[in-house]
DNA sequence: CATAGGCTTAGCAACGATGCAATAGTGCGC
DNA sequence: GCGCACTATTGCATCGTTGCTAAGCCTATG
């Protein structure tokens, strides 16, 4: 079970056990004859160096934390992947945690005590923490947020422009001649992104001269499919129905898919949709989901720079934000086919779909 | 940065490291004065006690690794989460790795050196991983399997019985009228999850007495959506098209309906389409997606359970196989709508899907 | 009154590694 | 011939914690 130590090594080679560490670390004054014995010795014996030792006396982990709602959530897991990718390449292990939503507060009071593992670091993708919470953070290990400012910036923080980004959506949405838009995930507080995504909704009617209907903006405690599907079979029940819905991720914008095709009714034809994340299914959704696409790539990778710097340098400057591209991936679901009125039940299903803004794999 | 110690909190109560020590463990014998002396000390200064350290003298990391294909593969991020709370219920924390699919050997050989990190156990989901392979493994922390049985059973495993799911479903499909059953999924070499389910796939149809047209088994060298949306427009360019499509998983089912959707044809009616794995995605697809579904919960706990057990009495008891229950869960894509020949484009979309024999959240 | 036994506290060593710096041995220049 | 720079190897202390066990005290009991 315990495996053999520099100790054991030692021995088996006839060396001090500061040698044989030397030879592991690469220290450059091993007489190459030495260095051959020791290695030869560690390879017998299939010495691995307990890096939970080397933790402690160190005082540095190489491992970080990742912090997540839910870890099902696509998005979220895309997103981990590319952050454990990221973090591999420089030696770094990442471990992932889910809060489940709401339990998020017990579950973050946890992790800014997160001192117990010796994380070197802790990414977090908040969903209802406050600036409040963040300040009363003991001193430890940096923390790094993924997602929206958090009112005063107290860490840290990479995000795309996500007023932006609902403003560019709903635009598309009102460029395709569509003027009773629905959002889906309002959050009654809090919630920052929620909030941020909305303003810029908002943003995009009021350049189009276009009134928000605030009957048209419905609350989602979550961001599932289930919600998505509920809210729009609320909105489809209305005598005067939205013709798009602009939602704020992708799963609502797939359950509301999903309750206006089972209702019969055409998409985007009838009713337009727009969603926000870019999450693989999406793309393979009938139809397709034309959404808001963010860098995921690089958000991975800058988030893994960013807080690797500051736990080599312990660098204290102030805490920076940095912006990660997004783009609209126009696909099927406003596939640009214009508003025709009353021709509701014009024709079938299109054999093949006419318009292809984005490539569909 | 460093945080308070034993020594810190020691001094601040005025008694030896030992006693504090006491206190944190719950030791029985200490005087009540004392412990709230000592609790005091604790809460002022923040004390966290060091789990490298205390790991380190334990010999246990209270760690244990999940080791997955794709963590973006919905089947694994589901599955990681259940096994993460799992874990945390148990004082664990898992800890996530990926293989990256073919990548997989050498990931494969790091962890079976697990060592470094000082994982407790690991608990891995295998792509192309041989009874070889397995037994070359150095002694070290248990190692459990999930999904196939690895040839003669080096480790323990929990699974369900695939021969069994595959035929099930693949005799739903018989049931309801089909004989041109494709399979989606087939794997050149040493995959057992593919081979299981191909030879479940045969055993329906043997016994329905239909005769498997082999050149309705298409291989997809990866399980994701585009591999099953490329396969199925393979089948599609056949004059003789098949009349129903057993996936290997629910991902190759989405991009298969995907392609006969978007080809302009009907799920179920020209083509009925069965998955495996229940993921959300085919709750909320159109239609919705007819599945084999494992019971991931049980799966995560007996996962863990049974790795805990190696791990606490260092259990050297033969290999255990433990097999997990599934069910068939029926759903739209195969809706039980009879096959009525050659009336292939009679209908619009219904407005509302006639038979629902799987709840819809 | 002596002794056994229970309570309470603490000292020491150790988990496996590395930081620091000392000890030798060699070759070189002046 | 001596000091110095450089190479090669090593011992010791330490990271923060816990296992083991001793020591002191107090009470109950024969």
């Amino acid at each position: 079970m315990a495996g053999p130590t520099l100790r054991d090594v030692a021995a088996e080679a006839g060396v001090s056990i500061r040698t044989v560490s030397n030879v592991v670390s690469d220290y450059p004054y091993v007489a190459d004859d030495t260095r051959a014995r020791v290695q030869a010795a560690i390879d017998r014996l299939g010495y691995r160096p307990n890096l939970l030792a080397r933790s402690l006396k160190q005082g540095r982990s190489h491992v970080i934390a990742l912090v997540v709602p839910e870890l099902d959530v696509p998005y979220f897991a895309e997103l981990a992947r590319l952050i454990i990718a990221e973090g591999r390449e420089r030696g770094y292990l990442v471990m992932i945690d889910h809060t489940d939503g709401d339990k998020n507060l017990e579950r973050e009071l946890i992790l800014q005590n997160a001192r117990p593992m010796n994380f070197d670091g802790v990414i977090l993708s908040p969903l209802a923490l406050s600036g409040a919470d963040l300040s009363e953070r003991p001193p430890g290990a940096p923390i790094l947020l993924l997602g929206e400012k958090s009112f005063d910036s107290l860490a840290d923080h990479v995000a795309i422009d996500n007023v932006a980004a609902a403003d560019e959506a709903t635009t598309h949405l009102i460029d395709i001649g569509r003027s009773r838009i629905a959002a889906i995930g309002v959050q009654p507080s809090g919630y920052d992104t929620a909030k941020l995504r909305l303003k810029g909704f908002r943003r995009a009617h009021r350049r189009a001269g276009i009134p928000v209907d605030r009957s048209l903006l419905m609350t989602a405690t979550r961001f599932h499919r289930t919600d998505g599907a509920e809210a729009m079979r609320r909105l489809l029940a209305r005598p005067d129905r939205p013709d798009a819905v602009f939602c704020f991720n992708d799963l609502l914008a797939l359950g509301a898919m999903r309750t206006v095709l089972a209702a019969g009714l055409r998409v985007p034809e009838d009713v337009a949709i727009v969603g926000f994340d870019d999450i693989e299914d999406g793309r393979f959704s009938t139809p397709t989901l034309t959404t808001i696409s963010p860098d995921k790539q690089l958000i991975a990778r800058q988030a893994i720079e960013q807080i690797l710097t500051r736990i080599s340098k312990s660098d204290d400057a102030a805490p920076i934000e940095i912006r990660a591209p997004f783009r609209l991936a126009i696909r099927e679901s406003t596939a640009g086919v214009p508003r025709d009125g009353g021709s509701r039940h014009q024709a079938d299903r299109p054999a093949s779909r006419p318009t292809r803004s984005d490539s569909q794999p």
